[in-house]
DNA sequence: TTGCTGCTGCCAGAATCTGACAGTGCTTCG
DNA sequence: CGAAGCACTGTCAGATTCTGGCAGCAGCAA
């Protein structure tokens, strides 16, 4: 038992080299093409993962089959378009219902684009559950209440992708004494709350961190310009400020 | 292109008989064991999927591996503890976002069970993202206010088990003037509000649909019984109700 | 044009999967 | 207790699939 008498089983079993299975390759191919932004020729992909190029065409065939979206341009490349593939994975029913509510939960968020999101991602999940199972979620027993709050004037989007790219933004902010004011902000969380949405940043007049609900900003446009710190090192420093002082 | 020379991948386009991948098997095997809730013999399975006893053996042995909760017992069969399996599944960033956002707001409300769960289910997905996506979601660029609104006296857990199961509870109620009554009720929904988790049902006391804010629910004892409705039919009805008076 | 790349068909050898048989140990039932 | 049913493992030959190399076509760029 404890000796196997096939050598490729032993093999496999010390690791040797990577008789790596099709299917492992196969994320790994989706992580690759995540990590190179640009595109990326065949020939690398194949060497880095260690197989020849007729299999790698195979491989991207396959990934494309299951709706993975890769792109090849002939005379570039292949590029994946923002996204990811999540492997087989297991979920207990609660679990499931726990991502269901919480998808219809974003779903009725005022950010379009992330409400959007989270139907279509819903969609997705829903269209591979087994029938018992999605009809049960579709009856919904789970609700969630009516949107509530204020609805913003400005798109939530731009915010997000502001923080994902670490870019400064332009805002005009009504404070609650009503008086306007231009600022440079450094956006990097969004914070959700029971009826308002709360951008969090590093405000430049300020020179301190500054939250501004988001249905109180009455413009916004992107700079294009990176703010100098990273996004985590911004968050990390703002926690700590919360801890010292009574928030608010 | 459009006659395939090889008789093979002829047959697998028409699907002649079913071919079907062994990763497609292993899928179909758990949705099998997800029908059946009692345990079922390795032959029995075997015979269902069209392959022979070793192979699913080594099919169990496979999912096992992979982290499904499937449990053989000598002298019974294999029976799958509730929970099913997602296939490989492609989001967009915003998508996985916008499951993220969600799964946190559910893991803050006060229904412990199901906060819990909401927190495993993040943990299994943060497990399989790249590095990169998942220190921007550890980061929580995106976050969610703290809990809110009054604690439950009682376990949601109880709620929404009678839910699913369609049965009869045994509550006792303080109602907004203060005066307690005992009931049984028929739960067939749960909707989480901003401040309060109210459960529906139909009161057999008062013959009609009833609201119940779940922290002035004092007490609440599983019946064992089954209620004669579906609870489909019972959501269906309780919203027809709703759109022919105001709400409230 | 030349060069680079995506993409497909083909084929033989390698790797894997499959089915059948044999055998072990546990559990339940008579 | 014995018998039967079942989970589980090892082995091995044959079926199936995967893989790599080769050839060839098509689109794009310099």
């Amino acid at each position: 038992m404890t000796a196997p008498t096939n050598s490729r089983a032993r093999e496999r079993h010390a690791r040797y080299k990577r008789p790596m299975s099709r299917s492992e390759r196969l994320l790994d191919l989706v992580q690759t093409l995540r990590r190179h932004r640009l595109p990326v020729s065949a020939r690398a992909l194949a060497s880095e993962l260690g197989v020849s190029i007729r299999t790698l065409y195979r491989d991207i065939a396959t990934l494309q089959g299951q709706g993975a979206p890769i792109e090849g341009e002939a005379g570039l490349g292949y590029v994946l378009r923002p996204g990811f593939m999540l492997p087989p994975l297991m979920f207990t029913d609660e679990e499931i219902e726990a991502i269901v509510l919480g998808s219809r939960w974003v779903a009725k968020q005022p950010d379009n684009r992330l409400s959007k999101a989270a139907a279509d991602a819903l969609a997705k999940i829903a269209a591979v559950l087994p029938d018992d199972l999605r009809e049960d979620l579709d009856a919904s027993t789970l609700l969630v209440g009516p949107r509530t709050g204020a609805s913003e004037g400005i798109e939530l989007a731009a915010v997000r992708q502001a923080i994902r790219d670490e870019q400064k933004l332009a805002i005009t902010y009504s404070d609650a004494g009503g008086s306007d004011s231009e600022r440079i902000v450094w956006p990097f969380a969004l914070g959700f709350f029971d009826k308002v949405r709360v951008m969090v940043a590093w405000c430049e007049m300020r020179q301190d961190f500054r939250h501004f609900r988001t249905d109180r900003i009455a413009r916004l446009d992107a700079t294009g310009l990176r703010y100098p710190k990273r996004r985590q090192a911004l968050l990390k420093q703002w926690r700590m400020t919360l801890e010292d002082a009574p928030q608010r």
